[in-house]
DNA sequence: AGCACGCCGACT
DNA sequence: GTCGGCGTGCTC
């Protein structure tokens, strides 16, 4: 008999399992791994979307149910897919579908439609009535599901057998691939404009989600809400309120174009390696061509010419008939680096961004599946691709915190990758010039062999950073953001006709608002977080849950108008530029003018062509552009992210700090970098001073393993959240016992701390409580948390608490 | 998560 | 007797 084993596509932890069913006679041909198939589950038989992981020849244990129907006649998911599948559930303690939702493209389910018909108008007992009356109002016939929700009865399904049995009614099944919009919805006002300006300035909307939607949709005739949603960052529910409400409308439209295919790529030839780079290419080429895998940490400075030794390497795959997929942190945050690899490869490479239709992802997906692409750049996502010849990944910029998803399944790309690796026998490569901590400490262990590149491609000397004390200027009289040093240089830099960049690690306009009399702060009423105050619209907003609301004219506790804005987000710098340096032209790049399409781009290509004097950004300007004119950096407040409560802060800011350095002198003129700081003795500073990433590496390693961090241990956190801050503390302290004694079961040493409150101790009204567990042993860290999980879901919830876990978090907010 | 089963009390 | 309400346990 041949049996297959399927998992299926919607399924909670409790009952998350590789269920096996009886392949009929007739579905021998169409059941193979990877395939989508219906099954009957449960006692009711309902049909359930399920995934075969797998076919084998055994003996049927009585009772076993048949497949009823085979969905695909292609798998959509290869055998190391599956594999991945099950290595991600044990691993980061999600179920099946988690992992298998990874995977697949958006919209490709299946779903069964049962549709009711009256036979005949005879019945006896109450109920039975009442759905034969309800199926008359319907018009004699209707789907399940309208009748159900018609009618309230708790055993709906027994009767609609019942009746079925007697013949009253027929019920018939019908299964459809759920549709693929060729149409885009869109959204648009539904209400005069006038109408809505007012009610935002007068506070009558209080989300600022729901400002910034009306906002773009004031400017923009019509927005598909798939980009409303992303570049707001908001859920599809808020769209749906304010239809509700009647602020929008929906309608069809036709879908719009991938952005990139319309545009032509100038193609590259592959450039000569420096000899650095062609010790690199070597060494991994010759991995390459001996089919095993083996993992590399690529350390190159910045500029070093890593990307070349990616496009060199990928040919050298693609002439053996293997496939590659480069990861990238950010992919609109790195258009030059794709274009480099669309002027390389041509229509060989995919681009994954988020930008692409649901149509558009799901046309890539299987294009890749049926291998007529062979090479797809995308961000932590595209790790997922359906390769079957893969022969590299290649992760740049390592350290980088996006690599880690913070939804569930919280997988880090970087884990998957070696999975997928380790299973296809191929390469994986790291890149970065300031790897993190871990992955370096991995490569000096001889895990992971480690490939220097130190040099420049065009032999540009490094740039040369300036560290000013921020408390001396203070001492000395100097009150505003600019260091006297700095001021200078930036005066100097557009008498020569070069551009600066000014890098702030905040956005927004002040961090905060505090009456200077009586100390009062706005706070989120749901969050516990204080407000941050935005001038461009002279509003307080909660980072965290959008709540908002105009600034206060007048202290709402002691009535003083004494209530102002502390600290310096980028918008004020940019304000700080204007009235220091009348005559310079200036543009912000942060989240807040980054928000439409293709912002990003245009804000840079500005910057560039347009000769414009400084920019002013956050993080997001870091990342790997390329301005030649920019022979200047500023670095206002190197410290702000310093002070975090995390045992990462350090390691980040070096990496940020080396990595805005990095912008200047990128063209012939060499650069120099202006570093403003009140902690000019802390070694993540001063390393980053000097570009010396070992010295910085060699100091953070000795304490981590003093403190006993990560790389010498591992970290699991589990979170207990809940709308009653009682009851999610008990449960938080219920859960400590029970890892305690899992540990002390198993005889492992597990440090536990806690529970406290997170240190986001509220978010979205829910009151959160946090334990973190240190143990030097992943395999039982993972084990305790898995089985604390699993207990916690089983032991049906009356409370309204829930649970998550994180294992190795890289925020540890 | 559903869904059925089983037990109980209420109502006709 | 039936109906509705709720707790419990299982899902190949």
């Amino acid at each position: 008999m041949i049996l297959a084993s399927v998992v299926l596509a919607n399924s909670s932890r409790g009952f998350d399992k590789e269920y096996s069913y009886l392949v009929p006679e007739k579905l021998k041909e169409a059941v193979k791994a990877g395939v989508r198939v219906i099954v009957p589950f449960g006692r009711a038989d309902r049909p359930e979307e399920g995934f075969v992981f797998g076919t084998y020849e055994g003996e049927g244990l009585p009772g076993l149910k048949e497949i009823l129907l085979v969905a695909d006649e292609a798998p959509v998911l290869a055998p190391d897919l599956i594999n991945l599948a099950r290595w991600m559930k044990s691993k980061y303690i999600c179920t099946y579908s988690d992992a298998v939702k990874c995977m697949l493209p958006p919209g490709t389910g299946v779903k069964s439609i049962k549709a009711v018909k009256l036979e005949k108008e005879s019945a006896q007992g109450k109920n039975a009535e009442k759905i034969i009356n309800a199926l008359k109002e319907l018009g004699g016939e209707a789907t399940l599901e309208e009748l159900k929700s018609c009618l309230k009865l708790t055993n709906f399904n027994a009767l609609i057998k019942e009746l079925m049995e007697d013949g009253i009614i027929s019920v018939t099944e019908k299964f459809h691939a759920k549709v693929r919009e060729k149409t885009t919805r869109a959204a648009y006002i539904a209400r005069p404009r006038e109408e809505i300006i007012d009610e935002i300035e007068c506070s009558h909307i209080k989300r600022i989600q729901h400002i910034r939607i009306l906002q773009m949709l004031l400017e923009n005739e019509h927005i598909s809400t798939a980009d409303l949603i992303r570049f707001s960052n908001v859920s599809p529910g808020v769209l749906n309120t304010l239809k509700k409400n009647g602020y929008i409308e929906f309608k069809d439209i036709e879908t719009n174009r991938d952005p990139l295919s319309h545009r032509s790529y100038e193609r590259t030839l592959p450039l000569e390696l420096n000899l650095q780079q062609m010790e690199v290419f070597n060494t991994i080429k010759a991995k390459i061509d001996s089919e095993s895998f083996c993992e590399y940490l690529l350390h190159g400075v910045t500029g070093s010419g890593k990307t070349e030794v990616y496009l060199q390497l990928i040919q050298s795959c693609l002439s053996k008939g293997k496939q590659a997929i480069v990861l990238v942190p950010e992919i609109s945050l790195t258009p030059q680096m794709v274009e480099r690899f669309k002027g390389r490869f041509g229509d060989e490479v995919a681009v994954l961004h988020s930008r692409l239709s649901l149509g558009e992802r799901f046309d890539q997906w299987r294009l890749i599946r049926d291998g007529k692409i062979n090479v797809a750049v995308g961000a932590r996502s595209a790790v997922f691709a359906p390769f079957s010849r893969l022969g590299i990944i290649i992760i740049d910029e390592e350290h980088e915190n996006t690599y880690k998803s913070e939804t569930t399944p919280k997988y880090h790309a970087r884990d998957v990758a070696r999975e997928r690796c380790l299973y296809k026998n191929a390469i994986l490569l790291y890149g970065s010039a300031t790897p993190s901590v871990e992955t370096y400490y991995k490569a000096e262990k001889g895990n992971i062999s480690l490939l220097k590149m130190t040099e420049r491609a065009n032999r540009q000397n490094m740039p040369q950073v300036t560290l000013v004390d921020m408390k001396k200027e203070l001492e000395e009289g100097n009150r505003t953001i600019f260091s006297r040093k700095l001021a200078e240089e930036m005066i100097f830099n557009k008498e020569a006709g070069q551009q600066t960049i000014l890098f702030l690690n905040r956005r927004g306009h002040s961090s905060f608002v505090l009456c200077r009399k009586c100390g009062f702060t706005p706070r989120c009423m749901a969050c516990s977080i204080s407000l941050t105050y935005h001038s461009y619209d002279e509003r307080l907003i909660c980072h965290y849950c959008g709540y908002t609301e105009k600034k206060p004219q007048e202290c709402p506790k002691c009535k003083s108008s004494s209530i102002r804005q502390f600290g310096t987000g980028t918008q004020r710098v940019e304000e700080e530029v204007i009235k220091h340096f009348p005559h310079f032209s200036a543009v912000r790049m942060d989240v807040d003018t980054t928000t439409y399409k293709n912002s990003h781009e245009e804000i840079l290509t500005a910057f560039r062509e347009k000769g414009i004097d400084v920019m002013i950004g956050t993080q997001m300007i870091a990342k790997g552009h390329d301005f030649p004119k920019v022979t200047l950096v500023g670095v206002l407040a190197a410290d702000s992210l310093l002070n975090l409560e995390d045992f990462r802060a350090s390691e980040r800011t070096f990496q940020l700090l080396t990595q805005v350095a990095g912008r200047a002198g990128r063209g012939e003129i060499p650069g120099r970098v202006v570093i403003q700081t009140y902690n000019t003795e802390d070694f993540c500073i001063t390393a980053a001073c000097s570009h010396d990433y070992l010295a910085y590496y060699r100091q953070e390693i000795k304490l981590r393993e003093k403190l006993g961090y990560p790389p010498f241990s591992h970290i699991g956190t589990i979170v207990l959240s809940g709308l009653y801050d009682r009851m999610a503390s008990s449960a938080a302290f219920e859960v400590k016992k029970k890892v305690e004694a899992h540990f002390k079961e198993m005889n492992a040493s597990g440090y536990v701390l806690g529970p406290s409150r997170a240190p986001l101790s509220k978010i979205r009204n829910k009151f959160r409580w946090r334990i973190v567990i240190k143990c030097r042993d992943e395999e039982k860290l993972n084990r305790v948390l898995r089985e604390v999980s699993d207990e916690f879901h089983k032991s049906r919830n009356k409370i309204p608490v829930e649970l998550s876990v994180d294992l190795n978090p890289v925020n540890m907010l």
